[in-house]
This record gives structure tokens, C-alpha cells and sequence, in this order.
DNA sequence: TCCAATGATTGGTAGTCACCAATGATTGGA
DNA sequence: TCCAATCATTGGTGACTACCAATCATTGGA
């Protein structure tokens, strides 16, 4: 651990406790993810696929709030990987469909075992009951926030916020 | 709001929305903080000198988990900011005391109200009861993660995670 | 039939983050 | 007095993230 200390005073700093729990937890799931050749926007546009069926290219980047250049490699991995299939709209063929391969959804159930297991271990210290109000208040949260709960006092106008 | 969807299947992965739910709040504070002309690193190099005192470079960086030489530019803002001082230790003149200025601690306060503020916004949906249960959580969570909760699996060894 | 809009792509910028090797000054101990 | 260790510093790497402008093919409608 290189970081034996989290000063008190950053400890009564809420936010930073919070940036910091997730920011650790994201990159084990990176890691984890990486053991089974596969990034956290792979499983991002895996998702968008098990629940929307093909999708146009464009529609998924802009589901994702990536900007559709950024997509081009994303997409690139996952066709490359089998995952996923890329063909012309025919009806329109200035468009690519993607389309989920069963290897692709196979990948996704894996990622999700990975996710639990991750999860797991985070919550390992929580009893049934504070992990049901975990989840809850997470997700609350969440809803909040991309509900626009944090634009109330400035209304910003352009805010992106990708990153799976 | 660029990603007016946050796929079912992804909001299964609790550590997906987690990991956005931090980043989208970690966002926010760094806007507000640079509002008041400082960043997220400025603030954890004056909380370590609230809570301990002058403290030696070398040290601060340690407690932080940060790479040595990355803490010579986070030093020279706050030096050139008038947030800290930085004086050769007359007892070892390779090294350097940090000290905290008056003018440190007001703009260290300060952060503390943006973050309040902040954590306001996020926290606005919540009951009383509700954020005492969420911030436990966090704590708790933020705690077992720090003492290598989440290395029980593989016992990793040379893992970092600076980042305030 | 021609034009403006759309979709994918290329290529480039800028910021942040984590790391690492090398250097020069200084130290304390052999 | 000399050497190995320590500290701050410089400079450079590689990754990832979020952008933006320009290009080319294709489309649908005027």
C-alpha cells in the first residue's frame, strides 16, 4: 500500500473519500477485466448491445456519450475480438449495425462474474442488510446525479461525462 | 447531458455505476475547486500539513503514496500560491520542510466549504437517516478497501494508489 | 440532378496520471 | 576522508481520456 495514510483532515472531506474508494476499485476492475483480455468500454458497448439488439454505430456512441470518433477503435477491438459484428445498413449504407456475437454475450456474462466477484470482496465487510442499503443508496445516487442533481445551483449547459 | 442512458445491464455492474457515479462527483469538485484556483492535488498536500505539521517533502509524498518527483511541481504551486512554505531543513539541508502558511489553512477551509457544497448537491435526496447510513457505508467501505480488502484474493504486491 | 445533412473515419491536440532513470548536493558512518 | 545512501529535481515514457476539424461516401429532399 503506498498510501498508509489518508490524512484526517481529507477523511472529513466526504467527496474525496468517495473519489478515492472508486478510483481503487475501478482499476481492480480494470485489472481484472484485463485478465480476461478485456477493457471497461468493452463491456460499456457490450451492454448497450444485450439490451438495445443491433444498434447503429453512431446511435451506440452517442448511448454511450462518446464522441463517434473515439468510437471507431472501440468498435475496431470488439469486431477483431469476434464479439460483436459490424456490417452496412443496407438500408442506408452510410451506417454500420453492430451486432452482438454469441462469443460477445459470453463475454459480457464473464465480465459480470468479474464485476461480482470484485464486488464481493469490496463488500465483504457489510452484513445482508447494509449491503441492500448500499445498493440502494448507490443507486439512488446515481439516479440523482444523472438525473442532473448536481447542475441545480450552476445549470451548466455542455456536460459530457463518458467513462464507463 | 451526454449519456441520457446508463444501459439496464450495465446499472447490474453495482462497481460500473460506482466507478461513474465517483467520476461524474469527482468532476464537479475538481470545477468548483478550480473555481477558487485550486486542484484536488492542492488540497490533499494541505490537509497532510493540517494534520501534521511541517512535514518533510520527502514524507508528504510518502503519505500521499506519490512519486517523489512528482511532488516537486504540487509543491511549486503551492509555494508560488503562498498556500506553503518551503525552507531547507538547517538540521539536514538536503531536505525540505514543508510548512503550512495562514493564508494555506484559510484556502484549505475554503475547499472544505466547496466540498460541503458540493456533497449538498449530491446528497440532496437523502433523509437525515439516509446519509448517516451513507456515510458509514463509505467509511467502512473506504476503510477495508485501504487495508487491502480487496487484495485477499491474489495478494498483490507493489500495488499504488495515490490519487486524491 | 444537385446540395445539405449524416455517418464513419483519420489525425491531431491537450490534460492527467503513474512511473522510472539519472543527476547533483548533502549527509552520516566506515 | 571517502563512500554509500538520501533528497530534490529534471526529463522522459506510456496509458487513458476528452476533444475537434477535416475528409469521404452516401443519403434524402428540393
Amino acid at each position: 500500500m503506498t498510501t498508509p495514510d489518508f490524512s484526517q483532515s481529507l477523511l472529513d472531506l466526504d467527496v474525496f473519500v468517495l473519489s478515492n474508494l472508486a478510483l481503487n476499485v475501478r482499476r481492480r476492475l480494470t485489472e481484472r477485466l484485463a485478465e480476461r483480455g478485456m477493457n471497461r468500454w468493452d463491456v460499456a458497448v457490450l451492454a448497450v448491445l444485450v439490451d438495445h439488439g443491433p444498434t447503429v454505430q453512431r446511435a451506440a456512441a452517442s448511448l454511450l456519450g462518446v464522441d463517434p470518433s473515439d468510437m471507431v477503435d472501440m468498435v475496431e477491438r470488439l469486431v477483431n475480438a469476434g464479439w460483436v459484428e459490424r456490417e452496412r445498413d443496407p438500408s442506408d449504407r452510410r451506417r454500420y449495425i453492430l451486432t452482438l456475437t454469441p462469443q460477445g454475450r459470453e463475454m459480457f456474462e464473464l465480465a459480470g462474474q468479474e464485476e461480482r466477484r470484485l464486488r464481493e470482496a469490496l463488500l465483504a465487510p457489510l452484513d445482508a442488510r447494509e449491503r441492500e442499503e448500499w445498493r440502494a443508496l448507490l443507486h439512488l445516487l446515481h439516479g440523482h446525479l444523472r438525473a442532473g442533481g448536481l447542475d441545480a445551483p450552476p445549470p451548466a449547459a455542455g456536460t459530457a461525462e463518458p467513462e464507463p
